[in-house]
DNA sequence: TTAATATATTCCAATATTAGAATATCGTCA
DNA sequence: TGACGATATTCTAATATTGGAATATATTAA
């Protein structure tokens, strides 16, 4: 696989790559109804140019999508069952990671 | 959720977060075997300290782990299986996307 | 011990990411 | 039209990431 593919991959995997950017997607995926700027921002208790602009790159890289209503844009998750998967693969690494720290530890 | 659990999926989000290592795992989790720091460097016509260093990224996400036999230091994934399933989700976000966009301009 | 090889680390300059304030834009309604 | 609210964008300073060269460390063999 050529190097061009991983760039694609890699642009998905960083649009991914922040805290707030994860617990956004987690929050539109349980809620799945298609939520505003502002709301999130209330929801995550953070300033709305900082909200729009991690939407914004959520949508670049295809993650989210949009719909306009009047003065409002909606977001939600473009692939909700996809990213579900990603999710859950990303905590079973970090539960795992922290069973094991756990097992290791345990002999001090 | 609280955001002190979105920083630790963070990190592993990130580490995954750049096209060589994308690559790197995906290498990694083809072959099986592991591989030695230099004989990755050349897989990927790398500089040796780039590939060292991308690995100890990837190491420190718990997504690879290191045996030492000698002078050599090998590499394999931690979790072969999550990481397939996440890698595997990356490339159908990847491949949706660029599906959409195809049927999109058809109309043009 | 010395040389050779594998790997890790340090250093540096370039570039990217981030948050928050300020500002701009856009849609609605009086 | 003009005001208002929702969202996007710009600007800026702080911080993080990156690649590559140079250097350090560690293991093995002569």
């Amino acid at each position: 696989m050529n190097l061009e593919t991983y760039e694609l991959k890699a642009q998905v995997v960083k649009a991914l790559a922040h805290p707030l950017r994860l617990a956004i997607c987690e929050y539109l995926l349980e809620t799945k109804e298609p939520k505003c700027v502002n709301y999130i921002a209330s929801v995550f208790n953070k300033n709305q140019s900082v909200i729009s602009k991690h939407l914004s790159i959520l949508q670049q890289a295809s993650i989210v999508k949009i719909q306009k209503e009047g003065v409002f844009t909606r977001y939600t998750l473009t692939q909700p069952e996809i990213i579900d998967n990603l999710l859950k693969s990303i905590n079973e690494i970090v539960k795992k990671t922290a069973e094991n720290n756990i097992r290791l530890t345990k002999h001090l």
